[in-house]
DNA sequence: ATTTAGTGACAAGATGTGTTGTCACTTTAT
DNA sequence: ATAAAGTGACAACACATCTTGTCACTAAAT
């Protein structure tokens, strides 16, 4: 441990408020200020071209402080790539709620508010769709599992919306991966070309895959 | 250079063959070892875990020879994702041919067979699927153009054979990327479940998505 | 005013990797 | 038999990074 050598009868007076803020908000002002260093420097130059001292450099910190909040780069790269997922999700659950239960309305809302955060974010979207993939086996674990989430939630919007019999779908949680990965690679070729063609567009393009799959579960296509 | 000092004059007597093969033999059997080594340690490991002493090893050759043939591990890389891109080429047109030119029936007998190109291989589904987007921006881009080909093979096959109007489809290299997106994403969910459901179960997942196009295209659903 | 914790810049050792070079040994051709 | 090219194991250097530690300075509490 740090601190002095005496023993912990001073605890209470041991860490003062600095600048105004306690310890612990400064503490956690400075983990904030590595993960938004995070989001830009892995989001601009991937995880394997990012070391710990630019990330000091961009969060205006030392690499004493870096340490204080996380182990590694890989223990920031978590923390950012929560952040990021936390992030769609809100947005997903945000632009959905008012369609409920019109299933192809849902779709559409939640796949408009996807390529909007890309659009808006580049970083955003190359860290939730592919350094996420590249840092190490257990980060590659935690991208499966958000995968799973996103694709649990499909599967309950349909669940929850569905008429026809359930033997009729070999297996929806694996059509719910395959839509999220139609969606994610239609993204990912959607940003290397520039953002082009128009995001309205994309959207009715990856509205087809949907619709495809909307269909067979006994609705209308304008549902 | 290296050799001796001397000039040329003597080129026609320089490289000997050794063991019984030429030399330009010798070389293209040595870096055909560290290809073969390349996928396994890729494979494995992936791209940024593994060394070139590493490679060396496995390949059983020493950095000498590595350097002979390669100028560092992403020319490596670079070589090992063409071969493993060309065996899948190759599986694809071999399994589609024969059932052209009905759609529906290409396009699952395309499905089966990359399913069982990455059941019989992990490494190769890695590589082809995760690493290569990993490796440096150059290399992503390869990746994209790659998938991209393989979009463009897609449409062909669903422009020889549609009969609807152009105007219909958006984009149909978009959609095209998105079917491959589906089914990459199946198959990693696949490969990350241990090869969980059966192959048939997976391949008639993924057709769903497929025939949801394909009857937009204007076809039957079992053409 | 003095003391103590907090802060920021930087140094330095430890570590791992890439890359080139050396040397003894083997095989081939004369 | 001898010389020259091929081979394989390994040493050594350069280089970048991680990680911990030091030191002077600032702000806050007594």
């Amino acid at each position: 441990m740090s601190k002095t050598t005496s023993g912990k009868a001073t605890s209470s007076r041991r860490k003062r408020p600095y600048r105004g803020v306690s310890a612990n908000e400064r503490v956690a002002e400075r983990r904030q200020q590595f993960v938004d260093a995070g989001l830009v420097c892995f989001g601009d130059h991937g995880y394997h071209a990012v070391t710990v001292k630019q990330l000091c450099q961009q969060a205006k910190l030392t690499e004493r402080y870096f340490y204080e909040s996380f182990s590694g780069r890989e223990d920031l790269f978590a923390a950012v790539y929560d952040g990021a997922v936390e992030r769609l999700q809100d947005r997903l659950l945000t632009a959905t709620a008012p369609c409920a239960p019109k299933l192809g309305n849902m779709a559409r809302a939640g796949l408009d508010a996807f390529f909007g955060l890309l659009r808006e974010d580049a970083r955003v979207a190359r860290i939730l769709m592919m350094e996420v993939l590249t840092v190490s086996p257990g980060m590659e674990r935690r991208a499966q599992a958000a995968t799973l989430r996103f694709a649990t939630l499909l599967e309950q919007m349909t669940a929850s919306t569905s008429t026809g019999s359930p033997t009729d779908i070999p297996d929806m949680n694996l059509i719910a991966s395959g839509l999220i990965g139609a969606t994610v690679h239609i993204a990912m070729r959607w940003i290397a070309d520039g953002y082009h063609p128009t995001q309205s567009i994309v959207l009715d393009t990856t509205m087809l895959l949907f619709d495809g799959i909307i269909q067979k579960l006994g609705h209308a296509p304008n549902n």
